[in-house]
DNA sequence: TATGATATGATACAACATAACATTTTTGGG
DNA sequence: CCCAAAAATGTTATGTTGTATCATATCATA
């Protein structure tokens, strides 16, 4: 079985084990997001479901399933982009650690990774110190992928 | 000399010493980043010049403003956020660090602080792994400040 | 098959941002 | 001092992202 179908197969069953339900335009919406190399906005997720399954979904709609798939952590909201990834553990089964994105400027591909315990320490040492503490800290870095880098 | 005197002087000789202009209207939008507590959206400085200057600049030029500003360094935008703050170090002379912002969920209060160079590092080392350079990083982290936490 | 819950559609609009072209202001050389 | 070039700002239109609200359809089950 490939990455999508694991993929695929594993959201059916977060879903199933949450007892909500992966219908198929969820599915469609989730399955833009794990072909595309880049992350997408939601109209460009309009875009995908018009050309890939000539299916036209409301830009209202595709925010709900959004909202829905990040809720069922398939998903992420790249924040600095305003646009969405699947999210790269959707087959691990351990806890999801805090994630860290890396966006490349010129080509718009991510990469997620995990945060080391250590290093989500040394951030949450730095808050407390200007009175704050971080809730659900996910990190989002502007980079140059090894590949457009090359290129120049 | 107060503090958003001192900001405010040291933005013009800033400005000084790259041969560009502080004009009035430049002056105007700093001056609404460094008298709020939040981080402000463009619009918003468009409703501030209004009412604090009786003034109607157009929000075309409020974000070539904001441009020029953070050309000079004296302003950030928060990109999770879509709004800009002041930078809080304009008056100090030592080079700019990477900046990390801290941004309250709750209130939009926002800290401005630098990261250690151990802790760059170690994000780049991060990044390396997988295939990305950082290049002018800026981590935004969404967190709670004590304030808003004691409210609870 | 009726009912309530969940999911989706339709319409309108708010908030953030830029493109393209026009006008005004500033500045420095003749 | 005047003119030309450069810099700053104005005007208008439009693009992009996202939400509010109310209507309709679909599903799960009693």
């Amino acid at each position: 079985m490939n990455q999508y179908d694991k993929a695929m197969s594993a959201a059916e069953q977060q879903c199933a084990q949450s007892g909500s339900r992966l219908t198929e335009k969820r599915k469609h919406i989730l399955s833009g997001l794990l072909k595309s190399e880049k992350a997408l906005s939601a109209y460009e997720l309009v875009d995908f479901c018009k050309n890939e399954y000539n299916e036209s979904i409301p830009a209202m709609s595709v925010y709900r399933i959004l909202d829905f798939l990040q809720s069922e952590r398939l998903v992420h909201k790249l924040s600095t982009a305003n646009k969405y990834v699947a999210c790269s553990h959707i087959t691990c089964k351990h806890e999801h650690e805090v994630p860290q994105f890396l966006i490349c400027s010129e080509c718009q591909h991510v990469e997620e990774i995990g945060i080391s315990k250590s290093l989500i320490e040394t951030l949450q040492k730095n808050a407390k110190k200007v009175g704050f503490e971080l809730v659900s800290p996910q990190l989002e870095i502007n980079a140059i992928c090894h590949t457009c880098l090359d290129k120049t």
